[in-house]
DNA sequence: AATGAACCATACGGCCGAGTATGGGTTGCG
DNA sequence: CGCAACCCATACTCGGCCGTATGGTTCATT
């Protein structure tokens, strides 16, 4: 089981000795720590001790907190489900018109990718049974989402829904692209006219 | 210690003892294997013991034909390199018309996927240093084919630049997606009628 | 002050895969 | 036949990570 997570104290009596860390530990600061290293180096690289060297602790810390290493992927899968669901529909609430929507959507994406690099590096961990079921949730509210945006611009029900599996395609490939590959390197000027380019041929008009 | 040995008439005169096993390996049939292995399990389950138990061998034999799993790997990718230009720019050479030959391209993806099962196994792989330059050699090659096919289309160059890189990416989370996500799971119907609105999405008129 | 719960360190066993060392068997060729 | 070159098996060492066992330390509470 999981230990209640209760508030860590700001009781700092050490002036700089191990520095901020908040000297003892909840589960919730573990599964951020597992985001983190998610983000950084992928879902492999989440392992329980060199996570205890990160946090300045041992191993003996970690299997007090969760049972397994498995345990740790659920609860930091499970939190960051529910923040992506408010990082990313969040600040789309407020735009009513859907063709506006869809070009803030799109700007947003192409603007700040690190919200999305935890996605994009479970994508690449699409195999692993505890990522499948939660990928596939979160791609399929996003792909309805897109569904109902395209069809409140006035596209049809099934070009909407084709329209919006191939704008999630094209969303997925450009973090590939642009995250792992990191190649294209696209400069600011051409990088704005290729996301002009995309709403232009995306959006109907 | 002394270990009887094996009767050596296993192996003359078996039919189907040993199956189809070449008795003796090549550093080939290693990188072939290994090719197997990427395509089934990713790039992480390339292993040296794993792979010769497939093979039905020992390491000892590995160790012979390569001084370490990097060098399997690196030949296992050069080999990929150059069968997937052939695979996939050979088919459509033949199609001299720009916008049938980018039909035919979208066809050949969408029907026949386990040529590119390895691309996007590699494609999640890429934060390993032998895999990034491989790939950006890759995506860099069918990027420029992409473009040069939308230019004889009728694109402007920049536009087709611009296009070449939206259906690359539309290209590489289509495979995301339905590869490792598996969770569109489309009927024969809905799919082709997705392809079609790919197409006349993206291919200019 | 004392006690119990929360938290962490240390040490251990086990698994698995990378490499190394070495010798034995197999094949082609003179 | 005989001798290399070639191919493979066996048997190690080494390191990394998982999970367990156990005892020590700190905190809140009475």
């Amino acid at each position: 089981m999981i230990a209640p997570s209760r508030k860590l104290a700001d009781r700092m009596v050490t002036p700089a000795s191990k520095l901020d860390r908040p000297a003892r530990l909840s589960a919730e600061d573990w599964a951020l720590a597992a985001l983190d290293v998610i983000a950084e180096q992928g879902l492999a690289a989440v392992a329980v001790e060199p996570l205890a060297r990160r946090l300045g602790v041992t191993k003996g810390s970690f299997y007090w907190h969760f049972p397994s290493r498995e345990a740790l992927l659920v609860a930091a899968l499970e939190r960051w489900e529910v923040m992506e669901q408010e990082t990313v529909f969040g600040q789309l609430e407020a735009v009513p018109e859907p063709r506006a929507r869809l070009k803030a959507l799109f700007q947003l994406v192409a603007h700040e990718l690190k919200p999305h690099i935890i996605y994009s590096e479970l994508l690449k961990a699409l195999d692993h049974p505890v990522v499948q079921p939660v990928l596939s949730r979160v791609s399929q509210r996003r792909l309805d989402y897109l569904a109902a945006s395209f069809r409140q611009a006035g596209l049809p029900r099934l070009d909407a829904q084709n329209r919006a599996r191939l704008t999630y395609a094209a969303y997925v490939g450009f973090l590939q692209l642009s995250l792992q590959l990191g190649q294209p390197r696209l400069h600011h000027d051409e990088f704005e006219a290729y996301v002009g380019h995309v709403m232009a041929t995306l959006i109907p008009d």
